[in-house]
DNA sequence: CACCAGGCCGTGC
DNA sequence: GCACGGCATGGT
């Protein structure tokens, strides 16, 4: 368990829980329950979200020929991949997690499964659909505690189909379609289209990632960390936190 | 008491 | 265009 804890812990998805001897997850209306990566071989669904078809072999090769930084990121997390998530759970998500931390995303995350999902096995609720978190309210959203994003929440499920057809669409065009969402920016964004559309141009630039800027790369253009910059991304946000900087 | 967390909004320049 | 304070909440 301990090889996939951090991609399905460490940020880019709050939809797995910990359990004594596995991790699970409401996705597709089901309950899956792994315990190790040879488990999301075993489904369509579950092979299709692990990116089964991403040479990541072949990029953890290259990444690791960049510097030393990234050498021992991909050591220190050798499994680690880009889920294909849904983009809807992927807005809410990361509009949850701005000035938040991991911990408490989770925690509102599932609050919002337990109040506005349904019961898919006994205790396991789905993440609620637009439809289903239209039922709620400023008020209601207050009452969980998502703070000051409770007006984002509101206006992102007014706003929901904005998220069809950003597929086809440029990088730069999608992101401009989902900032038109209250309390979604460049960040935010970037994360949706990263996590959600599977992006892998994206590179969403956080409080962590800032420090690693600053720190390790101060004078190199974002273009350095071609042709994953993503994958770099994902790589660098683990390590920064892994070594507290 | 302070400062921080996978930021963004509103205001002022 | 850029800088800066404010923002709900819970943890350290």
């Amino acid at each position: 368990m301990d090889d996939i804890r951090e991609i399905l812990t460490g940020g880019q998805s709050f939809s797995w829980s910990e359990e004594e001897d596995c991790f699970s997850a409401v996705l597709n209306e089901k309950v899956y329950r792994v315990q190790s990566e040879s488990d999301f071989y075993s489904d369509d669904f579950l092979r299709m979200y692990y990116d089964f078809d991403f040479d990541y072999d072949r990029a953890r090769c290259e990444i690791r020929e960049k510097d030393e930084l990234l050498k021992q990121a991909v050591d220190n997390f050798p499994k680690l991949r880009i889920l294909r998530q849904d983009p809807w759970i992927t807005l809410i998500s990361f509009i949850l997690s701005q000035n938040n931390n991991i911990k408490r995303i989770k925690g509102l995350y599932d609050a919002l499964c337990r109040n506005y999902g349904h019961e898919v096995e006994k205790n396991y609720y789905s993440f609620p659909t637009p439809k289903e978190l239209a039922r709620t309210s400023i008020n209601e959203l207050k009452e969980l505690k998502v703070g000051f994003r409770d007006r984002y929440i509101m206006d992102a499920i007014e706003k929901a189909d904005i998220l069809n057809g950003l597929e086809s669409l440029s990088y730069d065009e999608a992101e401009k379609r989902l900032m038109t969402i209250t309390g979604v920016g460049k960040k935010v964004s970037a994360c949706i289209l990263l996590f959600g559309y599977h992006r892998m141009d994206a590179f969403p630039i956080d409080v962590w990632i800032k420090k690693v800027l600053n720190q390790y790369y101060p004078n190199k253009d974002i273009s350095y960390f071609n042709p994953y910059p993503a994958l770099c991304q994902q790589y660098l946000f683990s390590m920064a936190r892994f070594i507290k900087l």
